[in-house]
DNA sequence: TGTACATCAGTGAACGCGCGTTCACTGATGTAC
DNA sequence: TGTACATCAGTGAACGCGCGTTCACTGATGTAC
């Protein structure tokens, strides 16, 4: 069968691609193969390193593709609504119960975020221009002060870890209440 | 040499559990190893199965531990000083250059959070009942609004997972600062 | 435009390796008399 | 209290397995004339 067109493998590049932001973000980077990426993108094994030099190559490309993917969601928003209104339209996206459950096209940071921030200074560049990326979106005045949107994204963070980490859905439920009241807070008082 | 008195099984038993509550925290889970975990705790791999019936079963024992003995540090802290006080020292040193750099030592959520949220009901107990801990030390007022501690601990969380993923020490630092910023603001303004 | 040939995307077997777990073994500990 | 024996904490070799990566191979694609 093979071989096939610059077309179709760039086509194939972007399934990889997908298939492991998809993965990673569901169960982990130690715990998603390469092979179970390529079975998703409906390939086999072998073909992988005609794409990626290696997994650590894969894992930073498909972090910053799912970035891409989050922050294009938001900013597709953005143009159909008013600015304020798209950040709290993405706040409650974000703290909703969809979220908590489908982790595997939900927030990069909150899914890999402990796991990249391991490796060290190898995906650094990439983890830091995420965190910075997805800060902006929720700044509530592009002139005002800066950090306001970066202790919203902690809390954002923060509070979609803890109601995964309930053993109810009730109490996720109120954990992202709770996170829902806070941001409010942070964004009415900040300055 | 084997066999060793029931009191030295006992002080294996901990030096186990010490060495996997530093090294799940500092490396992950799954990239942490039984063998690794003996090694630390000074012993060969095969004694392993006569204190756990598995890898998993470490993992919630570990993690456990890990989270009473940071509430053991939280809780001698507030003997000595008032309540108030100790809560803000408990956040200081939570939001520290140090918190950030040690894993090994640090917050179990933030070190096995995401990795524990994971394994979907296995641990789920214990996740949330760590959560509920460490959330109530945060708690401004026993008798008020139960939720502004929980508030609390998402930002510290998120906060600390943003300053390790930063990629110069003065972003941690500047992360860090907003995120005390934000910890005021939500003990000042909650209700 | 047609032909001859080099390129290379994808396949699937194979590699060395470390994983979690099992097991025969050891000899000091704990126990029964 | 002393002796005989069962127990079992820890050792280290071994197990089957899946990992990341390599490689010979295939045959359609892309290219040179």
């Amino acid at each position: 069968m093979p071989r096939m067109s610059k077309a179709e493998k760039q086509r194939s590049h972007s399934r990889i691609l997908d298939a492991a932001a998809l993965l990673f973000r569901e169960n982990g980077i130690g715990a998603t193969s390469v092979s179970d990426v390529m079975k998703t993108a409906g390939m086999t094994h072998g073909g992988f390193y005609r794409h990626f030099a290696s997994k650590e190559d894969l894992v930073e490309a498909a972090f910053s593709h799912a970035v891409d993917g989050v922050v294009a969601d938001m900013e597709r928003e953005s143009t159909v609504e008013g600015r304020k209104r798209s950040r709290q339209a993405y706040v409650s996206k974000y703290l909703s119960q969809e979220h908590v459950e489908d982790r595997s096209h939900g927030c990069p940071l909150a899914a890999m975020g402990a796991e990249l921030a391991r490796t060290g200074n190898a995906h650094a560049q990439a983890g830091a221009r995420a965190v910075a990326r997805m800060a902006a979106l929720l700044q509530n005045d592009p002139e005002g002060a800066p950090d306001q949107g970066l202790a919203e994204m902690a809390l954002l963070l923060g509070t979609i870890t803890l109601a995964r980490l309930a053993d109810t859905r009730d109490e996720a439920t109120q954990t992202l209440k709770t996170g829902q009241i806070a941001v409010r807070l942070l964004q009415d008082h900040w300055h």
